[in-house]
RNA sequence: GCCGAGGUGGCGAAAUUGGCAGACGCGCCGGUCUUAGGAGCCGGUGGAGAAAUCCGUAGGGGUUCAAGUCCCCUCCUCGGCACCA
């Protein structure tokens, strides 16, 4: 009979919460543990509840926190709610319910679900974004970076204060174009006799323009720029929620348009976001996407003088300095403010012309035009400045204003871009480097490697690398050129025209200046409003509560900022207020940070990889140079979990008119959502002819010698695939249902044992049974053949356990699973841990009695993955309290290994017999009783023995010939 | 196109430093118990072959006494980026 998981869960779930079981201790009450803070990406609580996916991280944490309890360490495993935000909001609109009544109510739904999965949390440790005493400290570290300025010398943040003295002591002054740099009176560098001094000190500027400089360097500011409006979301989105020029949330298009926004200022921290990554224990491939991402490229800015009598310059960026030789035109972005000055008389139509239809299309027309280059001739010519050759300058949509300069030398003969525009043109193609291997690059496309310097004049014969040195320090003496370093990472933008999420804490004087609001008037909240949806304009819903725009202060009029903070503003900072979650002074007190921090183990999906994880880096560096924090990264270690997908599905393609066609005759298959649900396509591999695909069932297609075919015409191949779950689709599970028909520990351990933990892998219903039988003969095993756990029997009684010693070769077993269990709970494998303890168990079902030791060593093992049944059994072999804390058994290294060997032997490589052996027998003995073996003499007779090779413990070979 | 990860039975997957390929689970086959089994228990299960034996880790080559594991080439799948100069 199978045993009632459904009240026992019930009873232990309620026990845990009862008897805060989980509670973690602060520092002060820790003494000499260690501590281990052990983190989930906390979920967004859409309405759509829990998903398979969630619970195998959630899992997987749970199971090294109960681990990590057992063996004495202080464990901190919290959870909370991402509940502002996007996804929460297109719900709420979509089922007309005010955010926070459906935001409350799905965290209800989450908290009930991510509780019957018997998840060890810190339930007084909940954080939730959208609690006003959570956003208070959300708006607070905003007012940080308001109120600072990133030192380009000392690499870090500091007070705008500091740097308000720095410019009123005069070691630093303004620049003609606003922006602050050093006094250089003040660094020895006198000024020239004759020549005017172009900075301006401090006090020479008018109030206003003082506010505009300091404005400007603040690590959130305010700036015009084009952005990313999404019509469809009716709001801004950032760079990293674009995705193929759709957005991220929903697949709604997206254009570019300018907008005044907030932006924070993640580009300074460039440069320590990358270098910081080497030292951290996340996934190369992770750590390889945030790289991509920032996108450092290292080079030079080269001035070109404009031919003609006006005194114009272009200063392009090139990470090939070392092909200027090559250069035979010029390229601008058609955005770019020089265009205007250059264009010459007779081209300025078709500049113009060309630069409104590029200003028409969207990123998304431009990118599907792919290598269709297309530019017009400005009329002007630039000057080389290495051979004062002049050079054609184009305007082209392949240059983006948005990177480096906005303006590039071409050089056709080493980049594939200014190749394809040189043949579009017909401009001069010139080689000047040649392969180091002496090799003839290919004519028909550019040749994009590093070589030997040809055709160069001054750098001719260097290699690359040199040649590159050598041409700047050239071009820098005559200063035509300097080193320099680009980033493909933007500004974060930081507005959202949306109702659900953060106010800024700002005001706004009738200048439009923002002026920050005191930290004693935090939180801000958010103004109840019975109309939140989106005004289908730039304008955000906030614009709409009148009695909450306006404030009058000091005798002036102020309007409170009506943009709201993105999702991620709550997540960049929540693992640090579940160390303090209640504390009304600070966002985190220090000792705890300090004690808590960095988190040891962060685990979550790899979808937040240039999201969530590199702006929660960027906060939490500003906080550590604001000396907020103790720790310069926040994350020690990470894991993403692999994807769970769908059940596989078998598809068979068709044409039109309906006959199959072979999978293997197919190409470029993809999804196409019809209105009815998501239909397979493909195109046919010779003739082009779009194809449908059909579901199949399983018992239409069979099995043939390579890949599976239609039953009964194995000449068509089947397409086999599973997918990402979906509800268009329709191949969601639904967690509350396995839990329902094969509990919670089953669940647990069928998505710790269906593969590694950071590998994708497809659900299969069918194959949860297996688990079921596991803890149905763990039950049998340790607790007996009763009817089910409803009757509360006395501790003890319905146990067959004996106080006999476990037998020898058990005995053994136990100890090597107790190795392997807790090596690969460390290690995350909890695949293989699962294997050894059903091995085990298979074992252990062959006794007639139980031995004690044994059975209470099992139970503890089996805790951490299948904790209900595990207490439920523990009590029942007589204690009376939690083995939450119970510690972990331990092993004895001389059990390891069995009294005999069974040894492989193989004649060439090959295997041919096994033989048995004391484990302690010597070399010699092992060898004369191989080459005893009945099996192995035939192999032997008539040949000689060239070898014998005898590896301790694994094998005998005899290489003869 | 570039970067990253991967390819092992009918399926999910195991396999320290190169050392018995396929642990463990599903499914399947046979047996047993049963009024009954979608429960339990016992046994079998990579392919071919009556057997001896041979063949097997995407494909091809190499190193080695020995290769899933190391080296070279090719193919395929998944994920990311994609005019980033």
């Amino acid at each position: 009979m199978a045993y009632n998981f459904t009240a026992i869960e019930k009873k232990w779930q309620q026990y845990w919460l009862e008897n805060k079981t989980f509670a973690a201790l602060d520092p002060a009450d820790a003494g000499g543990m260690s501590k281990a803070f052990i983190l989930d990406m906390f979920p967004y609580p859409s309405g759509s509840g829990l998903h398979v996916g969630h619970p195998e991280g959630y899992t997987a944490t749970d199971i090294i926190s109960r681990h990590l309890r057992m063996k004495g360490v202080n464990v901190l495993h919290p959870m909370g709610w991402d509940a502002f935000g996007l996804p929460a909001e297109q719900y709420a609109i979509k089922t007309n319910t005010h955010p926070r009544q459906s935001t409350e109510r799905n965290i209800e739904n989450f908290r009930r679900q991510i509780q019957m999965l018997g998840l060890s949390y810190d339930w007084d440790r909940e954080v939730d974004t959208t609690d006003p005493e959570y956003y208070r400290w959300t708006q607070w570290i905003f007012l940080q970076l308001f109120n600072s300025y990133f030192d380009p010398i000392d690499q870090k943040a500091k007070p705008i204060k500091h740097l308000l003295q720095e410019l009123m002591n005069q070691n630093l002054v303004v620049a003609p174009d606003g922006s602050v740099v050093l006094n250089p009176t003040q660094e020895g560098m006198e000024s020239i006799a004759g020549e005017m001094r172009i900075e301006r000190l401090w006090r020479e500027l008018p109030p206003d323009e003082q506010r505009d400089v300091l404005d400007a360097q603040r690590l959130a500011y305010m700036d015009e720029v084009p952005v990313n409006w999404c019509p469809g979301l009716g709001t801004v989105l950032s760079n990293e929620e674009v995705i193929d020029g759709k957005s991220e949330v929903g697949g709604f298009a997206v254009e570019r348009r300018p907008m005044r926004q907030w932006m924070l200022r993640i580009t300074a921290y460039a440069d320590r976001l990358l270098a910081d990554l080497d030292a951290l224990q996340w996934p190369e491939s992770l750590k390889e996407m945030q790289r991509n991402w920032i996108g450092k490229s290292v080079g030079a800015e080269v001035d070109f003088e404009i031919d003609g009598p006006d005194d114009h310059a272009v200063t392009v960026f090139t990470t090939r300095p070392d092909t200027l030789y090559g250069a035979t035109y010029m390229v601008l972005a058609p955005e770019h403010p020089l265009v205007e000055q250059i264009t010459t008389p007779p081209q300025r139509e078709a500049v113009e012309s060309y630069r409104k239809t590029v200003a028409s299309r969207s990123d998304r027309e431009r990118m599907a035009d792919g290598k269709q280059k297309t530019g017009v001739f400005t009329g002007a010519h630039a000057i080389n400045p290495v051979n004062d050759e002049k050079i054609p300058v184009y305007i082209a949509d392949y240059v983006l204003m948005g990177y480096g300069t906005g303006a590039i030398m071409a050089v056709p003969a080493h980049d594939e871009r200014d190749f394809e525009f040189a043949k579009a043109n017909n401009l001069p193609i010139r080689p000047v480097v040649k392969p180091a291997d002496g090799s003839t690059p290919p004519a028909d496309r550019a040749f994009v490697g590093e070589g030997i310097a040809i055709n160069s004049d001054l750098i001719n014969d260097l290699p690359t690398q040199q040649a590159k040195e050598k041409i700047i320090a050239i071009l820098d003496g005559e200063s035509a050129a300097h080193r320099s370093v680009q980033y493909k990472l933007r500004d974060w933008l930081f507005s959202r025209q949306r109702y659900w999420g953060e106010p800024f804490p700002i005001l706004l004087d009738t200048e439009g200046r923002a002026v920050a609001i005191d930290e004693s008037e935090l939180p801000l909240r958010l103004p109840e409003m019975a109309d939140f949806k989106p005004t289908g304009t730039p304008e955000p819903p906030l614009s709409k509560a009148l009695d909450w725009l306006t404030v009058k202060r000091d005798g002036r009029t102020y309007t409170r900022e009506t943009n709201t903070m993105p999702q991620w503003a709550g997540s960049c900072w929540y693992y640090l207020r579940y160390i303090d979650p209640h504390n009304k002074d600070r966002l985190v007190d220090r000792e705890k940070e300090r004690y808590w921090m960095p988190v040891d183990l962060y685990v979550g999906g790899v979808e937040h990889a240039v999201l969530h994880l590199l702006y929660a880096r960027f906060w939490h560096k500003v906080l550590f140079d604001l000396g907020h924090v103790s720790s310069n990264e926040p994350f020690a270690r990470l894991v993403n979990q692999g994807l769970i997908l769908g059940q596989t599905e078998y598809h068979i393609f068709q044409t039109a008119d309906g006959s199959p066609v072979s999978a293997s005759e197919v190409r470029d298959i993809g999804e196409e959502n019809t209105g009815s649900g998501i239909q397979l396509i493909a195109l046919h591999k010779t003739s082009g002819e779009k194809l449908i695909g059909h579901r199949l069932e399983e018992d239409e297609i069979e099995k043939s010698s390579d890949g599976y075919v239609l039953r009964g015409n194995p000449a068509i191949r089947v397409d086999a695939r599973s997918f990402k779950m979906s509800k268009s689709r329709g191949n969601v599970v639904n967690p509350d249902h396995i839990v329902r028909d094969y509990g919670a520990d089953c669940f647990r351990l069928y998505e710790m044992y269906m593969g590694p933990l950071e590998a994708q892998k497809p659900w299969n219903t069918r194959d949860i049974v297996g688990m079921a039988r596991f803890l149905n003969s763990v039950w049998r095993n340790l607790v007996g053949d009763e009817e089910s756990a409803d009757a509360p029997s006395p501790a003890g009684a319905a146990v067959r356990i004996s106080d006999g010693p476990t037998p020898d070769a058990l005995d053994r077993q136990m100890h090597r699973t107790i190795k392997k269990v807790g090596e690969d709970i460390t290690t995350l494998r909890f695949n293989t841990a699962i294997a050894e303890l059903i091995k085990l168990n298979n074992e252990m079902g062959k006794l007639d009695d139980m031995p004690r030791e044994l059975a209470e060593n099992f139970t503890l093992l089996l805790a951490p993955f299948a904790p209900h049944i595990a207490e439920e059994i523990w009590q029942r072999l007589g204690h009376h309290k939690s083995l939450a804390r119970r510690p972990w058994p331990t092993f004895n290294e001389s059990k390891l290994a069995e009294s005999t060997l069974q040894l492989p032997v193989q004649v060439n490589g090959k295997l041919r017999d096994k033989i048995t052996v004391p484990a302690d027998a010597d070399q010699q003995t092992i060898l004369a009783a191989a080459s005893e073996s009945e099996k192995v003499k035939p192999w032997l007779t008539g040949k000689t023995i060239r070898k014998q090779l005898y590896v301790p413990g694994k094998l005998v070979n005899f290489v003869v010939g």
